[in-house]
RNA sequence: GCGGACGUGGCGAAACUGGUAGACGCAAGGGACUUAAAAUCCCUCGAUGGCAACGUCGUGCGGGUUCGAGUCCCGCCGUCCGCACCA
């Protein structure tokens, strides 16, 4: 018996050399083997990792183990999300340099991240923030724009007027700018934006193809996309209310069944008309700059009430020219949704009935659901957006909405306004062109060139890249990029005049938008992807991150790999095949009694019986265990993966991620849990070392067949080895694991009483070996060093991490004999043994004899026995 | 408001396409070893009745389909997530 502990601090070091000297996670682009990528979306380089962190990377890297012993080349690479907004404040605060802290980050990143033992291809590594990298951006900037993939335009932007830069959405908490607390302003700004609009469709369509992708994330780009059929309309407005005579009002209705239930018109405040009848109506003025200052708070668009302002306009009903409608401008009408006008039916639309009832204009049902009286129908306070047949709507009473919006689509068509059609189909999409515009520092620089002369220039390709300057000052906020003295002062490169740069740089999405490309050959120094490299490694077999990306990250790269199709960079269109989210790391609260929050490392638990008491290590002071929350800086319930790796191991680390929750739901951080992983290291350990002297040598033949103990043990293992390859294949971790604790039982008893057993029985023996071989090799991608370890105990020279996957024996999966669970009438009363072969007649009879049922039938006779074959058998009394 | 997911012991959870509910882990309790502790090993562990054999109940609640439902269907309740004035 072995009372050697295994000794990760020493061991994990040992062999994360030996991989790297001999390099064996470098992946060649020439491998011939069927290829497998596997990636996990890479860090931005905040400078430690949290176990976040380690539990995707961790996942991820089973994955690439796994797939490599099953003989695929496996590209598995590594890299940095490292432009962004926290470098800048960064340096505004610690005057560092957004470089070299971004730069020291990755180094003290990069090594946390080797002490895990994940099996990466660090020849691959890519930095966005690296001038080799964001080249080839730039230049697909301009391959975009050639494409007429980029635009240029005016549009609303959150403007924060203290640190002088535009906000994303996400960035405006409340109406205030997240990190300088003013009022965020609506600024119209000229901005680039890349076209994704321009796939709306496609990407809408292809994700029915994305068989891989959880339902979850399928839906929410869905929705996020938006799209929904319906119907332009032109109605005709009476000249004599408009302000220039204009004629004619274009709207968008999904509801054009509804149009006899009309009742007013209403203008976004954006709207040109609205804005052409305010001229020389002062209070129509301050009810649009009223609107207009709103702005974007989510908080104050959920509160704030139905307000429009009847202009004076009236437009004419298309299919009553005696039936006018009041035009509004109203504060809910947006303006870069359809045509930023609409018709209000207030009887089906809450928010048009609202404004009904706030200006008196009433309504008309026109929709009657089914088992309603027509004539009792009547809306007060609550539309009714349901199914029904149409009422009080002349030609179109008693169609259902489907027919109804294909009578009105089919006649307005026909009909005419001016020399055009009165309306016409549309598709419309909620999706809007991404703005990419951003007046930061520390991002990729938008490759363009302004001339007073020629106007908007590409920088030509022999110039790039735009290179950032290093000479910057960040003693204000702002851009530092525009204040720069020389930086932006350019020469035309069409004129050779007077010209400035673009200050402005892109949107840090940009940069992860097409990273997993560039891993297909990172070093290519002309282009942004070898497209033979590229075609061959992608899509992505499995990409694994977390869920927060469900919609930006992972709609961005749709697009861009799109746009990279078109640009002849790749010849694919999606990015990513199967697509896994993992679940986040939680862990409990703990509040001392003057309300802050004690770290995890600052607190001592105690059981107490059932109930568990915390005390602060410091002066043991009470503190009130609170909820389980995700971990955070806030909360202080964070719990630092050096050291848990400096005292535990990564092994350690690595199988308490991936054991106890399912890999897609949130795991909690326990120390109970921890140390659970931590015996079952050890456990391993302790086993293998005891039982190794006593197997015989390597590759001994196995002559089980016959030896009962010797084939009972040869078919748990093979049963085992099958359960986890599937568990593995469908990302169960925490079931492979739950499978691999059951064998490591098994195999304790075996080296517990019959040890005699292995040394005396050669025939035993040699299916022990097996199985433990088998252990180790099934351990081997969540445990890397530890299974190293054991492997070269059980006097292999090679290394596992290089070893192939076991085969399972098809024969030793199939029992001879199975057990049965019998039921009476759907309740199990007793377990049967036959033999594999019996006959279905051989079973009822066996079934019929045994006491349990009898007992359970009562003495009478059954009336049906039903027999699922090797599953069940169940007596119908 | 719209959309989606989920609800199983003290806790995290398992249960393939309807077929033994609670595998496995954690916590708890008991035992062995030890002068003692740690470590390790063994046993018990859904509720309830019974000395026991054994029985009854049990997967959020109420119905239904089925020989059989955690799983399928209908209606509720609750939790979480996403989107949100999208016409």
């Amino acid at each position: 018996m072995s009372n050697d502990r295994y000794n990760p601090r020493e061991a994990e070091p040992r062999w994360q050399r030996l991989w790297d000297e001999q390099g064996i996670f470098t992946t060649a682009n020439a491998d011939p083997r069927p290829k497998y990528y596997v990636l996990e979306m890479f860090p931005y380089p905040s400078g430690r990792i949290h176990m976040g962190h380690v539990r995707n990377y961790t996942m991820g890297d089973v994955v690439a183990r796994y797939k490599r012993a099953r003989g695929f080349s496996v590209l598995h690479p590594m890299g940095w999300d490292a432009f962004g907004m926290p470098a800048e404040n960064a340096a505004m605060a610690n005057r560092v340099h957004p470089k070299a802290w971004t730069y020291d980050n990755i180094a003290a990143m990069k090594k946390q991240l080797q002490s895990m033992g994940l099996s990466l291809d660090w020849k691959r590594e890519i930095a966005t923030c690296d001038p080799a990298y964001y080249k080839h951006q730039q230049r697909m900037f301009l391959d975009f724009l050639k494409a007429g993939l980029v635009e240029r335009k005016q549009s609303k932007v959150n403007w924060d007027p203290v640190d002088q830069t535009v906000l994303a959405n996400e960035q405006v908490i409340d109406g205030r700018g997240w990190r300088s607390g003013a009022p965020v302003e609506s600024r119209e700004l000229t901005q680039w934006f890349f076209k994704i609009s321009r796939f709306s469709e496609d990407l809408l369509a292809a994700l029915d193809g994305l068989e891989r992708w959880p339902d979850k994330v399928r839906t929410m780009q869905r929705n996020w996309i938006g799209r929904s059929e319906g119907l332009l309309v032109r109605f005709a407005l009476d000249t004599a209310t408009t302000p220039n005579g204009e004629g004619e009002l274009e709207i968008f209705t999904t509801r054009p069944d509804t149009l006899f239930g009309a009742r007013f018109m209403a203008l976004s405040p954006d709207h040109p008309l609205a804005a052409a009848a305010a001229k020389n109506n002062p209070a129509l003025q301050a009810f649009i700059a009223e609107c207009q200052r709103t702005g974007t708070a989510q908080e104050l668009i959920d509160t704030a009430e139905k307000q429009g302002f009847d202009t004076g306009i009236r437009a004419v009903h298309p299919f009553d020219p005696s039936w006018t409608l009041p035009v509004y401008v109203a504060n809910f009408i947006l303006m870069d949704y359809g045509t930023g006008a609409i018709f209000g039916c207030p009887a089906h639309d809450q928010r048009d009935l609202d404004f009904v009832n706030k200006y008196g204009l009433g309504n008309t049902p026109v929709v009657c659901p089914e088992g309603q009286d027509p004539a009792s129908f009547v809306i007060t306070d609550v539309a009714y957006d349901g199914d029904g047949r149409l009422i009080n709507s002349r030609f179109l009473d008693g169609m259902t909405i489907a027919a109804a919006k294909e009578e009105v689509a089919v006649r307005l068509e026909r009909a005419t306004l001016g020399n055009r059609a009165v309306a016409q189909r549309q598709v419309n999409f909620r999706l809007r062109d991404w703005g990419i515009s951003r007046q930061r520092y520390w991002g990729c620089p938008i490759p363009i060139i302004h001339c007073e002369v020629c106007g908007v220039v590409p920088v030509p390709a022999k110039d790039l890249p735009v290179r950032l300057p290093d000479d910057i000052e960040f003693d204000r906020p702002g851009n530092p990029l525009d204040r720069h003295p020389t930086w932006k002062h350019v020469a035309c490169p069409q004129c050779g005049g007077k010209a400035r740069r673009e200050t402005d740089t892109m949107d840090t999405f940009v940069d992860s938008s097409w990273y997993f490309a560039r891993f297909t050959d990172p070093w290519n120094a002309e282009a942004p992807t070898d497209p033979a490299a590229a075609n061959a490694w992608l899509p992505v077999d499995q990409y694994i991150g977390g869920i927060e990306h469900a919609i930006l990250h992972l709609l961005y790269s749709r697009f861009f790999t799109r746009a990279m199709k078109v640009a002849g960079h790749v010849g694919i269109d999606e990015p990513f095949a199967g697509l896994f989210t993992q679940g986040m790391v939680v862990h409990e609260t703990y509040r001392k009694a003057d309300g802050s929050f004690a770290s995890p490392a600052e607190v001592t638990i105690e059981a107490d019986g059932e109930a568990r008491r915390a005390t602060l290590l410091i002066d043991g002071e009470p503190v009130e265990i609170g909820s389980i929350e995700k971990m955070s800086k806030s909360k202080r319930n964070t719990v630092d993966p050096d050291d848990i790796i400096a005292s535990y191991g990564a092994d350690t680390a690595r199988w308490f991620m991936l054991s106890d929750s399912p890999p897609d739901r949130d795991v909690i951080w326990t120390e109970d849990g921890v140390q659970g992983a931590w015996r079952f290291v050890q456990r391993v350990w302790r086993l293998v070392a005891t039982a190794a002297p006593h197997l015989p040598a390597p590759g001994t033949p196995m002559t089980a067949n016959g030896h009962i103990g010797a084939k009972a043990l040869r078919m748990i293992a093979h049963r085992t080895l099958a359960d986890v390859s599937d568990a593995l294949e469908r990302l169960r971790f925490n079931t492979a694991i739950a499978k691999l604790y059951t064998f490591v039982g098994t195999l304790q008893e075996v080296v517990n009483d019959p040890i005699r057993h292995i040394e005396t029985d050669p025939v035993y023996a040699a299916a022990a070996r097996e199985a433990f071989e088998i252990l180790v090799r099934l351990v081997a991608p969540m445990m890397p060093h530890l299974a190293e370890e054991c492997w070269g105990a059980l006097g292999q020279t090679g290394l596992v991490s290089q070893a192939p996957w076991p085969t399972v024996e098809p024969d030793l999966l199939v029992e001879d004999t199975m057990t049965l669970p019998v039921q009476v009438n759907g309740k199990k009363r007793a377990d049967i043994s036959v033999p594999r072969a019996a006959r279905n007649s051989e079973i009822e009879t066996a079934v019929l004899a045994l006491d349990a049922v009898k007992r359970a039938l009562d003495g009478k006779p059954p009336r049906k026995v039903i027999i699922v074959p090797q599953r069940i058998v169940n007596v119908v009394g």
